[in-house]
DNA sequence: TACTTTTAGTGGACAAACGCAACTATTCTG
DNA sequence: CAGAATAGTTGCGTTTGTCCACTAAAAGTA
């Protein structure tokens, strides 16, 4: 029970504490993926892939794997078709990747990457690499190695990319 | 570079690579975020807190703090006044918390918790340390508390909540 | 005390993003 | 061939949040 004094706030920012926060997961990664994703679209400003909401996954996918289909890329940013197919088109109004049928398959499309997108792949990869050690500042490599493969477990078991 | 088979997506979701993103925070930290949204609100299911967009977090905090001011808040959870603003009002509206001016600050507001609130925080706490520890399933303990380290000192960082 | 600046909160306009549901076309299953 | 599953599209509605302008009060300054 913090005495009030005289002026300002009652629980000054700094001290307040965060309850049950203090120790649960979605908080952090709610409020860190606030602050990751405005980082990410300042350093990413004027690059036509502004709003990183799954536009360079995509963009980067599309660029290492020539052909793959938006659904699966849909799952892997876990967002619905419908979502999907209009970032889709976003990125190929900005001429990042190109859209064609699937030769084998009548229903599904083909996503290819354009020279522009190439391009844009290049700088991106250099930009979301150094934003990520930016953040470790001052954590150790190895829990840095650490933190990742907890998350990428969770991921992929999220995802549902493990065995079932 | 796969072969292609004769049928099935020529990149099969549970072996795309993710390039770089493989070994960056911001793509784990996005897609466990979008997980950990989804979860938590069919845990919430209708429990008058739908959306954890910073409900769970402003319950918590005008219970463990009466009288805090929502501006405070505003800047933990990283959104601006006016968002916070709104946020509040939703709730008065559901009956959580209420708002009086505060006696010493003519520009300040006070919250705090209502019953149905405080109950309400009782139960969420449950959930959300529940759901943290679900998704740390397999996880070992001593890492997990190293992973929230981490989380936590990025976090108290990245709002401004150490030193300078 | 008069001024200027900063802080707290409000309200409107606006846009972007996402999910759902419905619908078509294909392919697969048996 | 019939029925189920899959890929993608479109419309609709909702939510969410940002930007901006505005008021009121307090703090800083001279």
């Amino acid at each position: 029970m913090p005495v009030k004094k005289n002026k300002g706030p009652p629980y000054p920012v700094e001290t307040v504490g965060l309850d049950v926060l203090e120790d649960t997961l979605s908080f952090y990664i709610r409020s860190i993926n606030i602050a990751l994703s405005r980082d990410l679209d300042e350093r990413l400003e004027g690059l036509d892939v502004a709003r990183g909401t799954g536009k360079i996954t995509t963009l980067l996918l599309v660029d290492s794997h020539p052909g793959i289909r938006p659904s699966v890329i849909a799952q892997l940013i876990m967002r619905d078709r419908s979502a999907m197919g209009r970032l889709v088109d976003q990125m190929i109004d900005h001429d990042l990747i190109t859209r064609r049928n699937a030769p084998d398959d009548g229903r599904a499309q083909e996503l290819h990457i354009t020279k522009k997108g190439a391009d844009l792949a290049r700088k991106v990869r250099k930009i979301a690499t150094k934003q990520s050690s930016d953040f470790f500042a001052g954590v150790p490599e190895k829990d840095q190695k650490r933190l990742l493969d907890i998350l990428r477990r969770v991921y992929r078991r999220t995802a549902g990319l493990d065995q079932q």
